[in-house]
RNA sequence: GCCCCGGUGGUGGAAUUGGUAGACACGCAGGACUUAAAAUCCUGUGUCUUCGCGGACGUACGGGUUCAAGUCCCGUCUGGGGUACCA
């Protein structure tokens, strides 16, 4: 029988799913081991073959798990709503739960067709009733929550009303506020809260829930109707359609996670993650030491509070600088500087991030006219507005030391500033000097500190002085929570006299109702307000109309695999006990600091509300790495300048051409091949006086580039010219204009190549089932892992895709062949399996491998174990070893990289139960030792030769009979060694 | 700018703790089987030099540490990813 993996790949498929081999058992006595995949987006685009990388990984570790004894949790799902089945709805009108569907069963079917051991009746789609009932239950578990600065942990936010009720509230220096939007609330007593109408205390409490509806800055698009995101706008407009972007304050919910940014950064220390990831997230939460320091405003009596983490360079402040949106703006505007001022706040305001970002060498600010007085020197000092100032961080306003910061350096060189130099070490000249080392000089009190030393003496006296405080700050944002879309779960909140209430736990799910259309209404409401007239709580109060965002559902839903069906809780405790942790989650480095700090937050509050056990949703992480495509272009001609050109042929054309002729005709400057073209398209008339010219003007001589589908480019980069012409044909209905070919002398049409992100817009996509179709799904499988490290970017090419398949039609002749007649492999072969005793060599072989996979895949190094089972399965025909001792336990290393060959084997051997069941075998050290080293023998380094020597010679033994060799007397050339060194059963090292 | 990860034959990559650089695979060249092709098998394949034995060079580049460096240290170049006026 020939190696059918065709029939016995789906055979083993539908065996697996009818059996539910790969279920999980909730609880027993094996250990539990979790590996998840990160949630996918089901697209319309498919998998391709970048996808299942991470999936593979995974699958061979969780199959590896089983088989080393452990009780296997090993899910998938869908993160089933989002914004391109939304856009989809608005340019098809059809529903998104339609199209979701469509891609879902079009994943399922080519996840299913690799032969993933996923426990599939523990899938969960975000976008279910089922499921979003308790995306949104956790919701309102939130927004019935707050943090206790004082626990240090989330509590039910009767807690808080409680000390109102007994304590009243002091004012935000009470320490009971988190997060970072610390308004100035007013004191109050217990008694007057207790008097305090209900909008009140919803608007006092808004203050302190841990999801709050609050105002923050958003990308505002009028004409869409819609926030959008930074990505979503390029070069100051929307990416769809071209509109003006402006930057508005929204009331949104939001979620405060930045009451956690001390634990979110804590908890990294526990976990097994790399480095850069956790290094990313450590900069995205950002956490700065410094003091808050207050400026008595030289008019009037206000105060300019700024943040600096640089107190020991006070002295050095040159002036102070606002940020545009600054409260204080207005009112510290001087009469003659208001036109400007206002002018300025006006078109900073309107400027959206992404533009700030993008001028970042323009230095913009205006001079408000009033000052402030400097706390230790009382000199004035002018108070300037400057967008380079974030509103949004610190307190929107910041000292200027320009002297020790290259953004305040910047400034006041625009300006005319003065540059104060309080630290000692810089060329202020060239440069501001911004490290945090050296002596301070010009510092009155501070005067020959170290830079540290005077950061301490510098916030004891401010603190002295009662005009600040040592404190903390983060650069993390709390997360805006409500989107201007349709297709995500409803806010479960509803609106009676004006004053939010979440809704209660029976009245859920929530479900999202029904709409004519899925964009925003003409007054700019989000879609769900076209529902309103009959959407109601209790048919009077108008619903929340924005939807979570995308990353609602995915914060949690590691949990509910653990209880995927449970309709009275979102995973119960015996369960989440039961499972923990996930032990391995491997996915895409693009979610290192979304995705992954929420569901860190979300799991930490969960665990603070004692919901669950665990602090941290995931142990150990692997990012996988981007599988690239290798797009294919076209040159085009499109654009040339022509003189003299009649006007009956006076044309548009478009002219495809071959990649070494193009060369060829710019380097000689030949336009022949044009006129050649228009002499052919328009025969009757005169172009003796037409010239033509490659047009210099435009950046490319007036050449562009097309891709080409990638199906359409064999591998030595020429064109399948008839299916390629069919093709775009079909894809530029380019009929009105002079279409025309330039080819190689040899006929044939050469594109170029680029190694880009695969993409469907770059017709460089390549899917799986072409390559399952072809070679098969172990094929695909093996040759995935063993295109390179798991974690490092990669090409995508087949190259070497006939070596593992190859590979593994080498396996099953060991099972197959005749062992008479040699190694021809045709004709009819019968299933020839021996009891025989293995030799010394074949059992060393097979520990040899057994050892060498073990540690691949406890390091998940999968490339490694590829070459491995190679080098294996290349020695055991080597040897025409058939022998039943070594070829099961090698089929059970093997079934997680290739788990259908591997069954059908194992069935072949006469096994009634699935490989996944039998045990990974253990080596035995005892087979791997050599009775001979081969020592290398260097002089200076330099190997010369190598020598066969006993196992059991020491290692004076050794240098003295290295010392006697005849080579070694050559190379020696009569001279003595220096040193000899002897690294037993390494290596030997002369020294000369 | 800052942070992170890389740079090894024609190609993907291996070398896990400093100890024979290039395993394994592709590609290429030659050969066997075949009417032919496919499939399969065998041999060779870092570069330069040599008829050959051999010799020299070689892990982006320049230094250093070491008996010994792809691996450790310093500097430079370069590719990729992330991030961004965060005070």
């Amino acid at each position: 029988m020939e190696y059918n993996f065709k029939e016995i790949e789906s055979n083993w498929q539908k065996y697996w799913a009818t059996n539910k081999t790969f279920a999980a058992k909730d609880g027993g006595d094996k250990p539990k081991y979790y590996v998840l995949d990160m949630f996918p987006y089901p697209s319309g685009a498919g998998l391709h073959v970048g996808h299942p990388l991470g999936y593979i990984a995974s699958d061979i570790v969780a199959r590896y798990k089983r088989h080393k004894g452990f009780n296997v949790l090993h899910p998938m799902g869908y993160d089933s709503f989002g914004l391109p089945a939304e856009q989809y709805a608005i340019q098809t009108g059809q529903h998104p739960k339609i199209t979701t569907e469509q891609n879902i069963a079009r994943y399922r079917e080519q996840l299913d067709k690799i032969g993933f051991s996923f426990d599939w009746d523990r899938e969960v789609r975000t976008s279910n009733p089922e499921y979003y009932k308790w995306t949104q239950w956790i919701f309102i578990q939130i927004f019935n929550s707050w943090y206790n600065k004082s626990t240090n942990k989330a509590e039910p936010i009767e807690t808080l009303i409680k000390v109102f009720e007994t304590k009243g509230f002091n004012s935000k220096l009470d320490d009971t506020l988190t997060g970072d939007i610390e308004k100035d609330l007013e004191p109050f007593t217990g008694e007057e809260w207790k008097a305090f109408d209900e909008k009140k205390k919803s608007d006092i409490l808004m203050n302190f829930r841990l999801a709050y509806l609050g105002e923050s800055f958003v990308n505002w698009c009028p004409q869409l109707g819609t926030v959008l995101a930074n990505d979503e706008i390029k070069d100051g407009v929307s990416e769809r359609g071209g509109y003006p972007v402006e930057r508005k304050l929204m009331k949104q919910w939001s979620m405060r996670i930045t009451a956690y940014a001390q634990r979110l950064l804590d908890g990294l220390d526990t976990l097994d993650w790399t480095e850069s990831l956790k290094e990313a997230q450590r900069n995205w939460i950002g956490r700065s030491e410094g003091t808050s320091l207050k400026f008595k405003v030289s008019q009037g009596d206000k105060w300019i509070e700024v943040f600096t983490t640089r107190p020991d360079t006070v002295f050095g402040v040159s002036f102070v600088t606002l940020a545009p949106e600054h409260e204080l703006v207005e009112s510290l505007t001087t009469a003659d500087n208001k036109a400007a001022v206002e002018a300025y706040v006006t078109q900073a305001k309107n400027r959206s991030e992404r533009e700030r970002q993008a001028d970042i060498n323009k230095i913009t600010g205006v001079f408000t006219g009033s000052y402030v007085e400097h706390p230790f020197t009382g000199k004035q000092v002018p108070i300037w507005i400057g967008d380079y100032v974030l509103a949004g961080y610190g307190t929107g306003a910041v000292m200027a030391v320009p002297a020790h910061d290259s953004r305040d350096y910047s400034f006041a060189k625009h300006f005319g500033l003065p540059i104060l130099e309080v630290v000692a070490g810089g060329d202020l000249e060239k440069e501001s000097y911004d490290a945090k080392e050296g002596k301070l000089i010009n510092s009155d009190f501070l005067n020959g500190l170290e830079v540290k030393d005077a950061i301490k003496k510098a916030i004891a006296e401010i603190e002295a002085k009662g005009l600040g405080k040592g404190k903390v700050n983060f650069r993390l944002r709390d997360a805006v929570f409500g989107r201007q879309r349709y297709w995500g779960e409803p806010i479960p909140v509803y609106y009676k006299n004006d004053i939010p209430y979440a809704l209660n736990e029976n009245e859920l799910p929530l479900v999202l109702p029904e709409v004519d259309k899925y964009l925003p209404t003409e007054d700019g409401e989000p879609p769900l307000a076209r529902a309103a007239s009959s959407w109601k709580h209790e048919g009077k109060y108008d619903y929340e109309h924005s939807t979570m965002p995308g990353w609602a559902g995915s914060s949690w839903y590691f949990l509910r695999y653990m209880d995927a069906h449970n309709g009275s809780v979102f995973a119960d405790k015996k369960l989440s006990d039961y499972w923990q942790q996930v032990d391995l989650y491997i996915g895409g480095s693009e979610h290192a600091t979304g995705h992954l700090l929420y569901v860190r937050f979300w799991t930490k509050f969960l665990k603070d509300l004692g919901y669950i056990a665990i602090d941290e949703p995931a142990k150990k992480l692997i990012n996988q790495g981007m599988i690239q495509g290798t797009s294919a272009y076209t040159n085009i001609i499109s654009k040339v300048n022509y003189f003299d050109l009649p006007n009956e042929a006076n044309s548009n054309f478009v002219i495809y051409i071959s990649k070494n002729k193009l060369k060829e005709f710019v380097s000689s400057n030949d336009t022949s091949f044009i006129s050649d073209i228009y002499k052919k398209h328009f025969p009757n008339v005169d172009f003796s006086k037409t010239r033509f010219e490659f047009d210099k003007e435009s950046p490319n001589n007036g050449i562009g580039k097309r891709a080409v589908l990638v199906d359409y480019v064999n591998p030595n980069d020429t064109l399948q010219f008839d299916n390629f012409k069919k093709w775009r044909d079909l894809m530029f209905r380019e009929s009105n204009l002079i279409v025309e070919y330039v080819f190689e002398n040899d006929g044939s049409f050469i594109v170029d190549r680029e190694v880009e992100k695969m993409s469907k817009s770059k017709w460089n996509v390549v899917t799986p089932d072409d390559i399952a179709e072809k070679f098969g799904s172990d094929t695909l499988r093996l040759y995935e892992m063993f295109l390179g490290p798991l974690e490092q970017s990669k090409p995508w090419n087949t190259n070497g895709i006939t070596g593992v398949h190859g590979f593994l039609k080498k396996l099953w002749r060991l099972f197959y062949s005749p062992l008479q007649g040699g190694a021809q492999g045709a004709g009819d072969v019968a299933f020839n399996v021996s009891n025989d005793e293995p030799t010394k060599g074949e059992l060393k072989t097979l520990h040899k491998t057994i050892k060498k996979i073990t540690e691949d895949i406890e390091r998940f190094s999968f490339n490694t174990s590829i070459s491995n089972f190679m080098i294996c399965v290349n020695e055991l025909t080597d040897a025409k070893c058939n022998k039943r001792a070594i070829l099961e336990p090698l089929l059970i290393c093997l079934s997680p990289y290739a788990p259908h060959i591997a069954e059908e084997l194992w069935k072949q051997l006469g096994h009634n139960e699935s490989i996944s069941t039998a045990a990974f075998p253990d080596f035995n050290e005892a087979y791997l030792v050599d009775d001979n080293v081969n020592y290398p023998v260097s002089f200076n380094g330099k190997v010369k030769f190598t020598l066969e020597l006993a196992a059991t010679l020491t290692a004076p033994e050794v240098e003295a009979i290295v010392r006697a060799n005849e080579q070694t007397t050559k190379y020696l050339d009569g001279k003595e060694p220096k040193k000899v060194i002897v690294v037993h059963k390494k290596i030997v090292n002369m020294v000369m």
